[in-house]
DNA sequence: ATCCAGTCTGAAACTTGTTCTAGATTAGCG
DNA sequence: CGCTAATCTAGAACAAGTTTCAGACTGGAT
C-alpha cells in the first residue's frame, strides 16, 4: 500500500459525501453504456439529483469529474487485486499478469474504460494533481504486483515505462487500433524490463562484445 | 522510408490543394499560440480565407484537422532526420539520440505539441485511419534510427512499446508532470529493448537460476 | 457556349460544456 | 431559538464545435 489520496482539504458533511458518491454513481453509471461524449454534465446533475451549478462546486470540469471517477474506479480495483495477489514465479510475469486482469476488468465495461482513459489523457495541467493521483495509484498497483520492499531508481524508472505503455496500449485498443492480443504482447514486451533492471542482472549490454 | 499516407481518394484540384494547405498552415499557427482551445474552428477558417462548411468538408472534426496538422508536422521532422541521420554506436543509443532531437523540436513549440498530442490521443475510433498513418510515420522513424533492414517480430514490439512510452511520456511532460529529464530518463530506460530483444543477445532471463 | 454536378460561401441554428445570478436552504454558533 | 455565512437550486446566458441550407461559383462534358 502506497499512496491513497486524501487531502479532505474541507471535511465535507454527511449530506455532502453523499452527493459527491451519487455524482460519481452517475458518471460511472452514463460512462458505463456510451463512453466520454454519453456523460453529459446536464445528465449527471440530473440522475445525481444535483443542480448543475453544485455539480460543477463538487467537479470544476468533465475532465474532473471523470478523472476521479477513475481514482474511484482504481482504487476498487486495487483492493479487488489485493485479494487475489498474481501467484507468477518472478516479478515480470506477475505484473504483466497483473495488468492483463485489470485489463480484462476493463473490458467488461469498454465504454467507461473509453471515458476515464480520454479524460485522463486529454487532461490539461489544471487537473494535474488528479491525474497524478491516479498515476500513483496505478504505480503502487504494479509495485504491489513486482512485489519488492525496495525498488531502485532504475526499477522505478522501468515502472514509469511500464506505465506510459499501459497507458498508451490501452488507447489503441479502445480506439480500435490494436487487438487484445497484442495489447498482451506490448505488456509482456514491457515487463521484460523488469528483469533487465533487476539489481543482480547480468548486463547484457556489450556494445561492443 | 516505409509508409507516407498518400491516399487521395480523390485527386484534388490545385486550388482545393492550395485550400487545405492554407487550412494546416493557419491550424498550425494558431496553435503555436494557445494550443488545443486556440485553434478554434471559425479563426481557422477565417485566418484560411474558407467558409466554415469548407474548412469541415476538408477535415470533418477538430481532431481530424489537428491529427493532420501533425501528419504534416511529422513529415517535416522525418525529412529533417533523415538528412542529419544519429551518430551513436548501437541501434538503442541511435533511437534514444533521435527521439531525444525529435522531442527538442517539439520543445520549441510547445504549444503545438500540445494540440497535436492531444488530439491525437483524444481520437476516437472515427479517427483511426487518421491516427495509424501518424503511427506509422512514427514507427518509420524509429526503424530508420535504429538501421536495421529486416527487424525481428521482437524488435518490431520493441519498437511499438518505445512508441507507447514517447506519446505517454510526451503527454506526462505536456502536462506540467514530468521534468525533461524525467523524459530522457524514460527514452533511455525503454530503448534497453532494443539491445534486449537483439536476435544474438545472450537471454537474461533465466527465472530460476 | 451551355449546361450539370459538384463545390464553396455566408449565415443561422443546434448541442453541450461552462458561467452567472437571484432566491431558497442548511450548518454552525451564540 | 435566531442569525449569518456558506451552500444549493433553477434557470438563463454564453462559448465553441458541429450541422444545415439557400444561393453563388467552378470545372468539365457535350
Amino acid at each position: 500500500m502506497t499512496a491513497e489520496a486524501k487531502p479532505a482539504s474541507p471535511p465535507l458533511t454527511e449530506r455532502q459525501e453523499a452527493r459527491r458518491r451519487r455524482i460519481l454513481h452517475a458518471s460511472a453509471q452514463l460512462a458505463g453504456r456510451g463512453g466520454f461524449e454519453a456523460v453529459q454534465m446536464r445528465e449527471v446533475a440530473e440522475e445525481a439529483g444535483v443542480a448543475l451549478g453544485t455539480l460543477y462546486r463538487y467537479f470544476p470540469s468533465k475532465i474532473h469529474l471523470l478523472v476521479a471517477t477513475m481514482q474511484d474506479q482504481l482504487q476498487h480495483m486495487h483492493t479487488t487485486l489485493h485479494k487475489r495477489p498474481p501467484a507468477g514465479q518472478d516479478p515480470a510475469q506477475r505484473v504483466a499478469d497483473t495488468l492483463m486482469r485489470a485489463f480484462r476488468a476493463l473490458q467488461r465495461e469498454p465504454h467507461l474504460a473509453d471515458a476515464m482513459v480520454r479524460a485522463l489523457t486529454f487532461a490539461d495541467r489544471s487537473v494535474s494533481p488528479e491525474v497524478d493521483t491516479v498515476s500513483r495509484i496505478t504505480t503502487a498497483i504494479i509495485l504491489d504486483a513486482m512485489g519488492l520492499e525496495h525498488p531502485t531508481p532504475e526499477q522505478l524508472s522501468a515502472v514509469r515505462v511500464i506505465e506510459h505503455t499501459w497507458h498508451s496500449a490501452l488507447i489503441t485498443w479502445l480506439s480500435g487500433r490494436a487487438s487484445i492480443a497484442q495489447v498482451k504482447i506490448d505488456i509482456d514486451t514491457v515487463c521484460r524490463l523488469i528483469d533487465v533492471t533487476r539489481p543482480d542482472a547480468a548486463k547484457t549490454d556489450p556494445t561492443k562484445p
